[in-house]
This record gives C-alpha cells, structure tokens and sequence, in this order.
DNA sequence: TGGATATAGATGCAATTGCATTTATATAAG
DNA sequence: CTTATATAAATGCAATTGCATCTATATCCA
C-alpha cells in the first residue's frame, strides 16, 4: 500500500478546486435569482414547491415522510416543520398510515395541487432566464451529465463492514 | 416584435430543467458533505473559511465590510453578525476607517490566519474526495468552464434607464 | 415472552437567517 | 448653508434551521 498521506490528504488540482469554487457561486447566484422571482410574485420558497411536486407526482398524492426526505434532501426535522407550515395553509395533510403507527402519510390537497401549478407558471420562466438562456441545449446537457457524476455519494465504509 | 408570452414567459427545455435540478442536487450534497468533514474536525463552517481567505488574500489582511460582501455573496446582515462572531473568537477585529467615518475595516488576526490554514488542511482534502475523486481533469474543467457561464448575473434594467 | 435495539416522526431550545429599520455619515441639489 | 437623498454598517424581532432528545411503535434475539 503507497503512503497514507497521499491516500487521505491528497491536494485537489487547481481544475478542481475552480470547479467548486463556481459550482458553489453558480448555484448560489441561481438560487437567489430564482427565489427572488419567486417572492415577488408572492409565492412560497422552493422547498415548497419541491414538496408539492413529490406529492403531485406520487401514487394517490401521497407519500411517508421518510420517502419525502429522501427526495428532497431535507432534514428529518425541517421536512417535519416545513409540513406543519404547508399544513397550516392547507396546502397537505397528514393522515394515519395504519400499516405502520410509527408512520404518517402525508397528502396533497386539491389547493396544493394548485400552488404547485401556480408556482411552476412562475418558475419554469425563472429557470429559463436565469439558467436556460445563458445555455445553449448542447451545453445544458454536458452540464447535466457532468454534475449527475457529482451527485454519488462518498464512499463511506458500512457500520458492519469486515474490510477495514 | 413576436408573441410576448414566448419572450416573457419561454418554458425551459427538458435539458435546461435537468441541468438545474442536478445543480441543486450536486451542490447540496457537496456542500453537505464537505461542511460534514469540517464539523468532525471541530472546525468552523465554510462561511468562515470564505471570510478568513478574502482577508488573508487582501492588502494588509483588511478589506471594507462591503467590499467582503461582494466577494463572499453574503447579506450585508448576516456578514455583519457573522463578524460579530468572528471577532467574539479572535480571529479578526475591527478597526476604524479614518477616511469615511461610515465605514470600517476589518482586519484578520493572526489566530484567524492560522485557522484558515487549519481549515484549508480539511478542507482540500474534502474538495478532492467529494468533487475530485468523482471527475477527470477534462471533466473539471468542462465543469468550470460550463458553471463560470451562469454566473453571469441576469439583466435587469436599471432603474433610471431610458428603454421601456 | 421480554428486553435490547432500531425506526418514524415530533419537539424544546439555541443558533442562524431574513426583513425592516435605525444610526451615522456622506453627497447632491437648491 | 440647509434640506433631501444615498451609502455603510448595525440591530430588533420574527422565521427558519440545527441539534439533541423524546415518544411511540416495530423488530430482533435470547
């Protein structure tokens, strides 16, 4: 086995550090631009919409919490909170999930179903603008395809792995 | 002049929206990732490591308050407080800026040198093994290349401009 | 069966962020 | 000079997030 050090600690290339430097940048200045559009229109935050759409798109409307913070990436506690302030607006609702008493299913409701269309007609331009049109298809794809390698998670050896 | 629903309100292609998808998705899950390394080794968060380099790279390690926000995108509030509490642990001060009695510098300390290069010996390493290990040279460069496109801020007319 | 352990989801509390406003100073316009 | 307007930075307060823990149920294993 070669020296440790470059195993653990190796430097990142300068290709590479740029690469993140503008990932982070890029992503930032879209998010922002985005959100910002999304405000003055009056409209709720993207994770908001991120929820609708999970719901909109699955079986009857409805999925288990766990299943949404898969798909979102949201933490277990934010997904939790965030539900309640959607809830409180009637945009889902929670129902028992009698299968499983530790367990919810969380259901969009037909006003939900409307933000989510009302938020697209406000979105989908957004994205256009502030990421389309700085594109053209043939970079949007190498683009997609470059991050999508990103998108792998780290190794990390399992709890109950046998190799060291 | 053409139909201006197709110049106001243009749908993303599907290429576009995927592109924009997998920039969330990659970024937060780098970022998650990197931000996780740092806080095993007990260090600050990445907004703190961006503050420390903008100064340790500046003239004299002191920049304006605003000219940091630029650098860094922070919210003029949350710079502020974040210095707050950058400065409550040593690692900059703030001192008077004698030529506009509204202004201020901000200056890095050398504790916060040193923790900028503390931080750094994470962090590289982290950059490598959540971004690097994951492309090519080429693919980092096309990467960069790709993400320096969109971070082109979006026009917006300003506001004393004399076209409609 | 009966602990021990794991999983789903909620919640109390502290830290951070967002938003609006404030304070202080500078610059412009009459 | 004096008032109006703009800019730099700080701050009060509400909303959100992070962290740890809690509650309830389920599963595993002796």
């Amino acid at each position: 086995m070669s020296d440790s050090s470059e195993i653990n600690s190796p430097q990142p290339s300068q290709s590479v550090t740029r690469a993140w430097v503008r990932l982070m940048r890029a992503q930032q200045i879209v998010l922002d631009a985005i959100e910002q559009d999304l405000k003055v229109a009056e409209l709720p935050p993207l994770g908001w919409y991120d929820v609708l759409l999970e719901l909109a798109r699955a079986d009857d409307g409805r999925l288990r919490p766990y299943e949404m913070e898969q798909r979102t990436l949201l933490a277990q506690h934010n997904l939790s909170r965030l539900l309640d302030r959607m809830e409180k607006t009637g945009l889902v609702q929670r129902e028992v999930f009698s299968e499983d008493g530790r367990g919810r299913w969380v259901m969009i409701t037909e006003a939900g179903r409307a933000m989510q269309a009302r938020m697209w007609r406000v979105y989908a331009p957004a994205i256009q603008r502030h990421l389309g049109d700085k594109l053209d298809e043939a970079q949007a794809d190498q683009l997609a395809e470059l991050l999508a390698a990103l998108s792998q998670k780290s190794y990390r050896a399992p709890k109950n792995s046998i190799e060291g």
